[in-house]
DNA sequence: GTTTTTCATATTGTATACAATTATAAAAAA
DNA sequence: TTTTTTATAATTGTATACAATATGAAAAAC
């Protein structure tokens, strides 16, 4: 924690999407007031908000009366991030293959190149970040804010739902999807920029472990075979 | 206001925003903490989770240390909010046009049919509400939670913008262009009922007008009767 | 042995007290 | 008069106290 001055809520904030990015706080993990207040030396005030704000970007869900907890996307409610990240940047990726300066091009670029590097450093947290950040990008590019700020509740779900359902360790964007993105957009070819983009999110859907079923278990299916066996 | 039992946050949420709505509170209009909370008779602590409720959804705006007013969009974050609506309803009424049940198409009628009664009762606060209402309905049914909740917030935007760009008591929604895409999406026609939502849209945006009046209300006075029900 | 009840503890929800900051207006200087 | 300064009040930001609710464990009932 910072020396001295006390964190602010946007820090705070930071810090615990952070620890969900790195899978250091694991899904249905309970969010106690009273502890994360020991923890970052601010009154239950701050973190309130703290929550609130992660609750309405849906990375914590809380429940009245009964406290925060990290939230658990369902493969059904994941699937539905992604059709409708393919709705917003089929149009914001085509916005911005229009817009696209050279100094945006410059910029793309050098986010593709440090998160080449996450990957190549094993840092997944921050290739998702990172990875986040590009697609952020092109809708600060695209110009409009409403949908810039829309995407970036879209970017927040799906960076849990990766954290949740790839294994740690194991590559999500191994790809070079993005260069080829940004070879499309400084080009100024739109169509082909939304084909990229439309087929991009499709592979990194694919590359979930959706099929993964939530729930737990039935013991009685699990052994099914076994006691009939007997 | 509710007798005896304290207004839920929820409920002092629609008060004000309804009050924005029927611009009985006008843009830039201050909302003091400590007034709302008389007038409301809840602690400061309920008002806070309120204004940043409605600062997410960007129809106040939160200023730090110098308190909330009432949000006033620049005709050019207009523009933008109905671009962003376009693009995520041209994809939504496609959906919905797939996937409409005869029960739904029924609650579309009945929903259009009520609207028109607002419009024919000069109710125009009801009018814009029950026209959002529609429009989160095609969103329901497509099927697409993330989607919907984005279009929620959108929609209370555009709700403020009409609010604001359209004199009281002028129609905003004289036509019958909801009448026309239910019979679309009813008839599953998907690129029809694309067409008339853009074309909706489009008549919409140019329906506003791009004046700015600024005057300030009065938190007590606008909120009299309220108060005096208790 | 299992379930239900009861009670103590822990946690969240709300109100309020205090601190920090900003707005207002009167007084002083130009 | 106009501008600057300064003190006071008003308002927001944060911490904390108290109330309402939920949790969990021990005792009672079945």
């Amino acid at each position: 924690m910072k020396r001295g001055k006390k964190p602010s809520e946007a820090w705070i904030y930071d810090q615990v999407f952070g620890a969900i990015l790195e899978q250091r706080l694991r899904p249905e993990t309970k969010l106690t007031e009273h502890e994360l207040c020991d923890v970052f030396g601010v009154s239950r005030t701050i973190i309130r908000k703290v929550l609130l704000r992660l609750s309405l970007d849906r990375v914590v869900e809380l429940r009245p009366n009964r406290g925060a907890i990290i939230a658990a996307p369902e493969p059904n409610e994941v699937r539905e991030i992604f059709d409708a990240r393919r709705l917003l940047e089929d149009g914001i990726v085509a916005e911005a293959a229009k817009k696209c300066s050279q100094m945006d091009a410059d910029m793309l670029k050098s986010m593709s190149r440090r998160e080449h590097k996450c990957i190549d450093e094993q840092d997944m947290s921050g290739a998702i970040r990172l990875s986040g950040d590009f697609h952020l990008k092109l809708a600060e590019i695209a110009g409009n804010r409403p949908l810039h700020e829309l995407l970036r509740q879209l970017v927040a779900q799906t960076s849990l739902a990766i954290a949740l359902y790839v294994p740690t360790g194991q590559g999500m964007c191994d790809d070079d999807d993005h260069d080829r993105l940004i070879d499309a957009i400084e080009g100024g070819n739109a169509d082909l920029s939304r084909t990229i983009m439309r087929e991009h999110l499709s592979v990194c859907e694919r590359r979930l472990m959706l099929e993964t079923p939530e729930t737990k278990s039935d013991l009685r299916t699990v052994f099914a075979d076994v006691v009939a066996a007997q």
